[in-house]
Parts: C-alpha cells; sequence; structure tokens
DNA sequence: CTGGCTATGTCAACATTTCTGACATATTAT
DNA sequence: ATAATATGTCAGAAATGTTGACATAGCCAG
C-alpha cells in the first residue's frame, strides 16, 4: 500500500457528501452509493443462480454459457471478437470451444472472405440449450421488468448503461450490428 | 438433456410475446430481455474492474474484497452470517479469512454472549482498505447515478431488487439492521 | 513473389478460486 | 449427559484462468 492511498477514503467521502447537498434525491451519499454496490452484487448472484444449475447438469461452467450467449448473439462471430468480448485469453477459450464442439453444440466454418477467419455458430443443440439457459434468466428479467413499469426499466438501463467502461458499452452496442 | 427441454424455448418466448403485446413500453420482448441480460453482464464487468486492479497489489482476489466489504458494512458480523452473504463454503471463507487476518487487515473476537462465535472487525489498516477499494466503486456509481438522474436511480433500484432472489433480499434488507 | 502481419490452433506448466468430504474442538442447549 | 451449533482444519479434486512458446495458414504491401 503506498502512502499516499492511506488518508485518501476520508478526503473522498467528505467531496462525495458535498455532491448530495445539491439533490438530495439522487442518492449520492456514501452510504446509498454502498447500497447500490450491494445491490449489484446481490442481484448478479441472483443473475446467474438459475443458469447455473442447469450448466452443472451439462457439465459446463459459465464460461461455456458466456460462449454460447454471445455465439447465439452474434452467429457467425469470429474467435478474435469473441475474445474480445469475452475478455479471457485464446487459450481460455479454445478449452470451451472444444468441449462445446465435441459435444455438438457449436461448430466453426471458414470465413468465405478471409479464410484465416472461423466464424462461430451455434447447432440446433446448442440454440436448444441457449433457450433453457436464458429462459430461466429472462423469465426472471421479464418479471422484473413488468412489477417495476417501464420508467423504472429505462432508468435502470441507462444507469448499467452509465455503469460500463466506454470500450464495453461499445463492444455492447456493436452487438446488434454484426 | 431431458427430452422434455427441447422444445421449451418456442413456447416460452411466444408466451413472453404475448405479454408485449399488452404493453410494448415494457421491453418485454424476447430480443429486449437478452439485452437487459447482457447488460448485467457488461456492467458487472466494468463494476468490478477498478477494485480488480487495487486487489492485484495486495494478492488479493474478488473474494477478499467482499469479505471485507460486509465485515465493513456489519461490524462484529459472525462466521455463519458472513457465510451466508456471500454464498461459499466454510472452507473457502476461512482461507480468506487467515490471510487478511495475517496481513493485519481483519481480526476476530470471541463473542461475549455466545462463546462459540466469533465477531469479525476490520482492523484500521482493513478499513484504509475498504475505502481504497470502494472509493473507485463509489465514484463509478456516483457519476452514473448523477448523469441519470434520481428517478433513472429508483428505477434501477427497483429492477435489481426485483431480479434479486427473495431469500437475497431479505439479506440485504438484514445488513442494515444488525 | 517474398516477407511481414494477422487469425487461429495447440502444448505445457502453473495459479487461483472454489468445491466436497471427513474429522476435531469448544460451547451451548435440552 | 447428550445433542446440536459454531468454528477450524486437512486433503483432494475440479473449473477457470494465466503465461510462454511454437506452428500453420492466409492476407497484403512493396
Amino acid at each position: 500500500m503506498s502512502a499516499d492511498d492511506a488518508g485518501l477514503g476520508m478526503q473522498d467521502q467528505q467531496s462525495l457528501q458535498k455532491q448530495t447537498s445539491r439533490d438530495p434525491r439522487l442518492f449520492l451519499t456514501d452510504d446509498q452509493l454502498l447500497q447500490g454496490i450491494e445491490l449489484m452484487f446481490f442481484a448478479y448472484r441472483g443473475f446467474t443462480s438459475d443458469p447455473d444449475r442447469i450448466l452443472e447438469q451439462y457439465g459446463y461452467g459459465r464460461a461455456h454459457h458466456r460462449a454460447i450467449h454471445f455465439i447465439n448473439r452474434s452467429p457467425g462471430i469470429t474467435v478474435n471478437r469473441l475474445l474480445e468480448i469475452l475478455g479471457v485469453t485464446k487459450q481460455s477459450l479454445t478449452r470451451v470451444r472444444r468441449q462445446l464442439s465435441n459435444d455438438g453444440m457449436m461448430e466453426s466454418r471458414i470465413d468465405k472472405v478471409d479464410r484465416r477467419r472461423r466464424n462461430l455458430y451455434l447447432t440446433d443443440r446448442g440454440r436448444a440449450l441457449e433457450r433453457q439457459l436464458s429462459k430461466a434468466q429472462r423469465k426472471r428479467m421479464h418479471d422484473a421488468y413488468r412489477d417495476a413499469g417501464p420508467d423504472a426499466v429505462r432508468g435502470f438501463r441507462r444507469v448499467l448503461e452509465n455503469i460500463m467502461d466506454h470500450h464495453l458499452r461499445q463492444l455492447a452496442r456493436n452487438l446488434g450490428e454484426d
């Protein structure tokens, strides 16, 4: 720990609380921010719990789920692009892809324009698994949206987008455009 | 994969889309729900990236961060309670606690009422680390809240609370009351 | 067409985090 | 006294991730 960091907590806290006095509705006190942080933690836990139970039955983990999700979202995605999105090493993804390919969940075809590239696709079997995995999450999201109402959903999306890193926001945006 | 699951995706999708026709502003189409799922994924990534960099310097991981966070949030919390909140095994938490204790970040004292229990506290050093860790997250949350506005923040919190499991919601509520 | 860059695949070794299972100890509750 | 609770600890395994090194194939510019 560098000496610079030791005393910064208090200073920071005070600067945040100053902001608060400008608009108390903004939830900007230190304690409210910590609550938001916890909210993210617990919600993410609940959010991944359903798929985790299903994945277990296939001997897969979250890494497989993420690969399946994004290949389904962008059929024909290249390996490098998927690596960017997932933020893991090539070797790590290779292991996952090998398992999924062996199990007949996905396949890679050589790109017609650039023959160095591989385009990744889910098989029918893979798509079925994706549906099964996302079913619980979609239901959870569906119910949460429905109970919260349209305004809350817009707020939810807005804040989450703000929380993301800039480059992740770019990646997320480009997903629809592939 | 059981035969039952294979065909359910379509059925489910259709039932969700029926809901949509009731109120198109609710973001309940299958694609919009998938986008929400991705939003959670990317936001959580961004959300943990700052602390991750700091933790690395100490040789700690996210498990340490979570322990530090919740001990700071509920000073004197017992081991079992912390286990419930974190959702990990005793052995897993023990390793983390051992490191943090050895490094002088936390200490456990025997509970005065029930001498089987250990009450966990952060040391000054541990609290300083907590401030450093949460500083980046608080700033991120702060900026996200500020840019989104109070209504959006309420929506964000509302949807996230809906996403959580019931029992997690209980745990989160009880945090303030300890 | 040659040399350099890009996209991918693969092997090996290792670190981290988590898990399960088994067992031990101290303390409290019935 | 016995059972249940809270905690600690050891051993082994699995999943996921890393780094480093090297190989192949294909694109592209000079």
